[in-house]
DNA sequence: AATCTTTATATCCTAAAGTATAGTCATCCT
DNA sequence: AGGATGACTATACTTTAGGATATAAAGATT
């Protein structure tokens, strides 16, 4: 991942033309000074938008309020007023409807879902680069979704149980649907063997039976 | 979803500047003429690229190595040359690692997955509106990767099989990882008869098991 | 009225899964 | 060197799953 810190001033073949989004109004809202003038600062220095911060919801919603509806806005997750995505709400209406973006440095990929299902127009991680970053407001804000994919991908992890080699390999068996004794055929074991694996791979993943191992498998992406 | 067709010239709040990505060479290779001509005339009635149209695999590679790497080179997915996504590879190489994306009308999320493990910069699909595929050509011509939300979802829908409404409970049953006794507790039922459902069930899902009928459940996304 | 489907039950039987306990052999650890 | 751990085998036993076959009532279809 890229560090936020990392900016790319200017674009090897760039001829400057006019193009159609430019000059935008965009609010961030976040509780951390750094985060929110970094942020400011890549966005005022490509000199595409003309951008507001303040450090939490109500201020947001009273800016949006206030000096009319913004481009897009950015929140942060976990800032004050929030409370989960209920601030998202809030936060669409004060903007008339207008792109609102979530912004966190922690939240999961279903959290993202979540966010994007409750109205987002966009997930953007605080790991995202400069460039990224920048590539992604001006995505939003003409009205297209932006979820990293990596980001969503990164669901896909392996959440580790403490199996051995042997019980992986027979858990992938029971995921295949296989009975014990193909499973004792495919790795060269003894049937008696196998059923001793699925006992002791059942408990560990705290299932009571095969099937159950199998189903808990897929769910964590284990095999 | 939008329609290609639909072209939206001026936005409402645009103020024209300077900003860092707008004369680009871009490449479309599709053997339909249509698809072709319609995403080059919008591209550059956007002023925002110069376009490239080829019908096969092998023009698009030649162009690239006669003329120099494009910004961004769009793939037609079912085109003479792909051969799936080998023809990627190819073009990748040809194209000097700059960023292809994949073009498809029919392809599922799963090819789309393929293709941006296989270095795609992004997957479009034909039902993307024109303003969006303007948007997403320009974020991917920036090194993003783009594959829009709302298609990668929509794997998520069931894919029905002709099960009655008592197999699908018990079906459910065996997701659950529960015994043919304790599904008919629940349905307050036999076990014989939980035993002929499972049975039926497992053929119609072509599942040599239960255990292998509930993975099959879990993965069509049927329960 | 005849037929098909779905649901339900029943028996009988075999195969597979799961439990318990015990022992061998190798490896890794400190 | 001693001790834990993991992989493997073995015997014996119980429970569960699965297959074959037969029966039958309710509901929909033709």
């Amino acid at each position: 991942m890229q560090n936020i810190v990392a900016l790319r001033t200017s674009d090897s073949a760039d001829t400057p033309k006019a193009t159609y989004q430019s000059q935008m109004r965009i609010l961030i809202a976040d509780d951390h000074d750094l985060v929110r003038d970094t942020i400011a600062m890549f966005l005022e220095a490509e000199g595409m938008a003309e951008v507001v911060t303040v450090e939490d919801l109500d201020a947001a919603v009273k800016s949006a309020d206030e000096t009319g509806s913004f481009d897009l806005v950015l929140l942060d997750f976990n800032m004050p007023g929030m409370d989960g995505l209920q601030g998202l709400e809030r936060m669409k209406a004060a903007n008339g409807n207008q792109p609102v973006a979530i912004l966190s440095g922690t939240a999961s990929p279903q959290i993202a879902k979540d966010a994007i299902a409750a109205g987002a127009s966009g997930f953007v991680p605080k790991t995202l680069g400069a460039k990224s970053m920048v590539s992604a407001i001006r995505f939003m804000a003409a009205g297209e979704t932006f979820v990293p994919y990596a980001f969503m991908q990164q669901a896909d992890a392996k959440t580790v149980a403490n199996l051995t080699m042997r019980e992986t390999e027979v858990l992938r068996g029971l995921c295949e649907g296989k009975s014990n004794k193909e499973i004792a055929r495919d790795l060269d074991l003894q049937e008696v063997t196998i059923k001793l694996h699925v006992k002791t791979l059942c408990r560990k993943l705290n299932a009571k039976n095969r099937t159950q191992a199998a189903m808990i498998a897929r769910d964590r992406k284990l095999v």
